[in-house]
DNA sequence: TTGATAATATTGAAAAAGTCAATCGTTTGC
DNA sequence: GCAAACGATTGACTTTTTCAATATTATCAA
C-alpha cells in the first residue's frame, strides 16, 4: 500500500513520521490547488482510508465493508437501499458488499415487513463481534489521522463536515 | 454524469435541494459510523468529485486531469514523482494523466536540469487558459458544496483539514 | 573511476471500484 | 385493475487502482 508495508502485521509504522508528505512537508502547500477543500477532502480521505485499511487486513475487511458491517450494526435496520445512498454506492456495489458478508455470516438479509422488495440488513453474533474489534482498529486509525488536531479541534472537524454532508 | 446534467451547461440544479441526502436527512445520522471522520471525508469527498467532475464537463476534464493541470500553472514545476505523492497518485498514473494532457497540448514534460532522470511539468499558454476557465468552475462547486458553512466555518475546514494533511 | 544500489519514468497486466442498462417481483397512485 | 415507479439483482463495460518489470540516470562507497 505504501512503499513500506512488507507483509507483516499492520500496526506498523505508527510513529517516526514528521511528516504525513512524501516530500519535506510539501513545497506546494502554498498552491491554489491546495487551498481547495475539494483537493483536501480528498486528500484527507486517501490518507484516513489507506490508515483504517492497513488497521482492518488481519480482520480480512476494507472500509467498505466495514462501513456496511457498521450499518448492520447501527441498529437502524437499513435496507440495501438506503445504505447505498447513505455510503454513496451503487445498488449493485451494495449487492455485491451484501453477498461478501453475508457468505462470511456476518450479517444477513431479512424481509423488510413493510415492503416485500427491500431486504433489510442485520448483523449477526459474530458480525457483531468482528464489529466490535473493527472498531477499535478505524478508532485508532482516526487517532493517528488526527494527531495534528487538539480534541476541541477534533469535535470542530466533525461538526464541519456534518454539516456539509447530510 | 448524474440523472440530471442534460447537456446544456453546468451551472444546473444549484437550488431547490432542501438536503444532501437522498434520504429525509437521513436517519443515520447519528449511526456511530456518521461520527468517524474517515466516513466524512469519504462522504464529503465523493460529494465535491461529483459537484467538481459535474461543473468540468463542458470543458472536458474531470476534476483528476483538473488537478494535474493546476499544478503545472502553480509555478513550482513539479516532477512527474512530486505530482504523484501530492497528488496520492501511482507513477502509472502520472503517466497516463501527463499523456493524456500533453496530447491536447495543456502541459508539456520538460528536462529538469537537475535531474535527467525526471520531467517537470509545466502547462502551455492554452494551459492556462483552460485552467482559468477551469478554476472558476470548481470555486463554484466549492461554493456549492459549502453553503451550509459561514465563510468562517469554511476558512476553519480548510485549516483544519490543511492540517491534518500536511 | 568503478561498481553496486537506489530512484524516475514508463509499460503492461490484473484487480478493484464505479457506472449503466435490463429484468423480476412488488408497491403505489390513479 | 392498471400503469408507472421502485428495490434488488445480474451482467457488461469503463475507469481507477495496484503491482511487477524495465531502461535510463544518480548516488555513494570502495
Amino acid at each position: 500500500m505504501s512503499p513500506s508495508t512488507p507483509g507483516t502485521a499492520a500496526v506498523a509504522a505508527s510513529q517516526t513520521r514528521p511528516t504525513p508528505d512524501g516530500e519535506g512537508a510539501s513545497r506546494f502547500q502554498q498552491s491554489a490547488l491546495a487551498q481547495e477543500v475539494a483537493f483536501l477532502t480528498a486528500r484527507s480521505r486517501s490518507r484516513g482510508n489507506a490508515l483504517a485499511n492497513q488497521m482492518l487486513v488481519d480482520l480480512d475487511l476494507k472500509v467498505r465493508h466495514y462501513a456496511v458491517l457498521a450499518m448492520a450494526c447501527s441498529g437502524t435496520n437499513p435496507s440495501q437501499r438506503e445504505l447505498g445512498s447513505f455510503l454513496d454506492l451503487d445498488p449493485s456495489q451494495v449487492v455485491a458488499l451484501v453477498d461478501a458478508l453475508e457468505h462470511r455470516e456476518l450479517i444477513r438479509r431479512a424481509p423488510d415487513p413493510r415492503d416485500r422488495r427491500s431486504k433489510i440488513l442485520i448483523a449477526t453474533d459474530s458480525g457483531h463481534d468482528l464489529y466490535t474489534r473493527a472498531s477499535e482498529r478505524t478508532r485508532a486509525a482516526e487517532r493517528q489521522l488526527l494527531t495534528a488536531l487538539t480534541p476541541q479541534e477534533q469535535d470542530e472537524l466533525r461538526r464541519l463536515l456534518a454539516k456539509i454532508v447530510f
